[in-house]
DNA sequence: TAGATTGTTAATCGATTAACAATC
DNA sequence: TAGATTGTTAATCGATTAACAATC
């Protein structure tokens, strides 16, 4: 309410630039939002608005502070207060999220691991519960973000466990769409739409 | 270019149609579009426009039929006659896209995985080959799709290899963006983007 | 000063939603 | 017939792009 007012693209757009201005910061001290259009194929007025709408401390001739913008950015993005999540179902794309460390950079933090066959004490330095605790783990310490990465004939019930306990938002990657009530967020990872965009870019218009 | 004009936003929405339409087929005969949107959460003249552009054949009513939908869908996705693709990276999220059998029901078939120190001789039924074979099966199978969920480092290096034997498209699980030559399509799935939408709707907005 | 670059206002584009006639 | 539902046309909304003045 207080922020200022920003759309979801390029809310989107954000933790993009966030990384590619990590990867030069310690080449150059300032960067036009032109030459930043042009890394990923955009429009440079869209970047220069995208960059206005968190900072706004672009100078005419010189361009934008890496530094600053990265500060900007991240202040943003709430990367200084990491939202807390637990993450259930320690299978393979489980564990590729838990061993994945780049979360922590966009404001996220994966503090426990649920599994109904908990197989380790442990991956990537995060502890691995077995499910029945999950519950109890949630209610004490406040969590509000859970991942989900079970199969899909489980992940609405897994769900419905998580919102009983306080979960505020989760994020679904089972192959399905789930249902939570009002005052819940549910983000869904689509793959399968992702892959139709793809196959039809590819097989029904040619090369354009 | 003879199909009709379909938006991007409508073609994302066909997949988790057609999801469910197959959770039902058992249960009913016929669906109104009021129904679907109803299911989603979506604007019931949005998805009646989204099934028009790739069916037409409701009644009112009726609504349309289950089967029908579920037939002109996967028509327009090509489901029939499925991409193949290799997979580059058998690590944990990579091993978790091999295991996932759905990809079949949306007209990818996975033939293949790479890697540079594989251990097992097959995934899920799929061969995984050491990396050094990458180049040949991909001239020698004409694979159009690439599949990368290797480490940010190496995606770029991947991506160019696949680029010079042939691939036409890239679908990047690495967190990074990939540069392609004209005429090669790349499909960024953007995690960090997903997730910085989501913490802003928790954190941001309370839960509106 | 000249030129590169920002930032804003207006125009365009595309997608969603509303209104409503057609039809089984 | 009455009512549920489709499908189309028009209105709205939001995001992108173009034009251009401001400025370092």
């Amino acid at each position: 309410m207080s922020e200022k007012n920003i759309s979801v693209q390029t809310l989107r757009r954000l933790p993009i630039y966030l990384h590619y201005l990590n990867s030069i910061k310690n080449d150059r001290d300032n960067i036009s939002a032109t030459a930043i259009s042009n890394r990923f194929g955009l429009n440079d007025v869209q970047v220069r608005k995208d960059l206005g709408a968190i900072s706004g401390n672009g100078k005419p001739k010189t361009g934008y502070s890496v530094q600053e913008l990265i500060r900007d950015i991240e202040n943003f993005l709430g990367c200084g207060n990491p939202t807390k999540a637990v993450l259930v179902g320690a299978g393979n794309l489980g564990k590729a999220l838990l061993s994945y460390g780049g979360f922590n950079d966009y404001g996220l933090e994966i503090v426990a691991a649920f599994d109904s066959a908990a197989q380790a004490d442990t991956i990537n330095g995060k502890p691995v519960f077995s499910a029945d605790k999950l519950a109890s783990f949630c209610n004490e310490n406040k969590i509000t973000l859970g991942i989900i990465t079970v199969p899909a004939s489980q992940a609405q019930s897994v769900c419905d466990t998580l919102v009983a306990h306080g979960i505020k938002a989760v994020w679904n990657f089972a192959p399905t769409i789930l249902r939570v009530p009002d005052g819940v967020i549910a983000e869904n990872e689509n793959l399968a739409s992702s892959l139709a965009v793809l196959c039809q870019r590819l097989n029904g218009e040619g090369l354009e």
